[in-house]
DNA sequence: CAGCGCCCCTGCCCGC
DNA sequence: TGCGGGCAGGGGCGCT
C-alpha cells in the first residue's frame, strides 16, 4: 500500500501525538512481521521519549536518546493514533502507549512490514546505507538520472522503482509519472534523452507532492495517522485503469507486466 | 554484477 | 455458496 506519499502522510499524522511524551507500555501482539519484532524493544524504549520523527525512503525513523525505532509499512501496513481502550483489530500487531494518553498502533494484515531497533547511527544501518536520493530533494535531478542510466537496458519504469536510483517511487506513482511524462514504461533507461529525464523528474516531484497534499492514495484500506483515508485515488490517470479511455486521446489504456508488476500506459501518448 | 524470479502473508475478486 | 487461482501499494535475497 504505502508509497512515499502515504508514509509521509502517516508521519505528519502521528508526529504531534507521540513526540516528547514518555513511552509507558509496548505491546507486541504478534512479532512475526517481515523480520521478528525484537523482544528487547520494550526494555529499550520504556520511559524513553521520541524526540524526532523523520522519513527516509519508505522507512519511518522514530528517534530517542538511546537509538532509533525503524518502522516500515510494507504492502498493507498502517499506523494510527488511538486511545488505549480501542478494541484491537485482528491485525493490530504492535502498540506503543504514551504518557499523554495516546496509543500508536501498527496494523498490517500481510505482515510485510517491519519494526526494528538500532542504536547505531541511522544512516549506517544496512537497510538504509545504500539508498539513492530522496525524490523530492535536489539530489534527484535529470543530470544524475541521465548519467546513471547510460548503457542501461532495464525498462525505465523498473529503473525509477530501483531504490539505488531514487527511493520512494512505487508502482502507482511510477505508472503515473511515466504517463505524465509521455514516456513508454518499457523503454530502455539508457535510451532516454536528458531532456526527457528533465520532464520525468519534474513530473515525479509534482505527482508525489500533489499526492502528499491530498493525504496519499487509498486503494483499499490505507489510513493516515489520524485514521483518515487519502484522496489521491481520484487523481490517478492510469494506475488501475486498464481498458479505460486515456484522458488525453481516448484510446483504451493497455496493461503489461514489467518486473512482475502491473504496468498501465497509453500506447498512443507514451513513446 | 545485472537481471531475473521467488518469497514472505492475508484478503479479495473473479470464474466455474 | 464454495473453492481454486490470480492478484495486490514492497523489497530482500538467492540463483543464473
Amino acid at each position: 500500500m504505502p508509497e512515499l506519499p502515504e508514509v509521509e502522510t502517516t508521519l505528519r499524522g502521528i508526529a504531534t501525538h507521540v513526540l516528547n511524551t514518555p513511552i509507558t507500555r509496548i505491546t507486541i501482539r504478534n512479532p512475526r512481521l517481515r523480520w521478528p519484532v525484537p523482544n528487547e524493544l520494550a526494555s529499550r524504549l520504556i520511559h524513553q521519549k521520541i524526540t524526532q520523527i523523520t522519513r527516509r525512503a519508505k522507512y519511518l525513523l522514530l528517534a530517542t536518546k538511546k537509538g532509533t525505532l525503524i518502522i516500515h509499512l510494507g504492502m498493507s501496513g498502517s499506523l494510527r493514533i488511538v486511545t488505549p481502550d480501542t478494541p484491537y483489530d485482528k491485525h493490530d500487531h504492535v502498540e506503543f502507549c504514551f504518557a499523554n494518553g495516546n496509543a500508536l498502533r501498527l496494523k498490517d494484515p500481510r505482515r510485510f512490514g517491519a519494526v526494528l531497533w538500532t542504536s547505531e547511527p541511522i544512516d549506517k544501518h544496512p537497510l538504509l546505507d545504500a539508498l539513492g536520493p530522496e525524490p523530492l530533494s535536489d539530489e534527484f535531478n535529470s543530470e544524475t538520472l541521465f548519467r546513471l542510466s547510460r548503457n542501461k537496458t532495464v525498462a525505465i519504469k523498473q529503473f525509477i522503482m530501483n531504490s539505488k536510483v531514487v527511493v520512494g517511487i512505487g508502482n502507482i506513482y511510477a505508472n503515473e509519472a511515466l504517463f505524465a511524462s509521455g514516456i513508454h514504461p518499457g523503454r530502455a533507461a539508457g535510451k532516454i534523452s536528458k531532456k526527457r529525464y528533465k520532464r520525468l523528474c519534474i513530473e515525479c516531484k509534482r505527482i508525489l507532492e500533489q499526492a502528499i497534499s491530498q493525504g496519499g492514495t487509498t486503494l483499499k484500506d490505507f489510513v493516515g495517522g489520524t485514521g483518515k483515508p487519502g484522496y489521491f485515488k481520484q487523481e490517478l490517470l492510469v494506475y488501475g485503469r486498464k481498458g479505460m479511455p486515456c484522458g488525453q486521446c481516448q484510446k483504451p489504456l493497455k496493461e503489461i507486466r514489467l518486473g512482475n508488476r502491473s504496468t498501465v500506459y497509453c500506447t498512443h501518448c507514451q513513446k
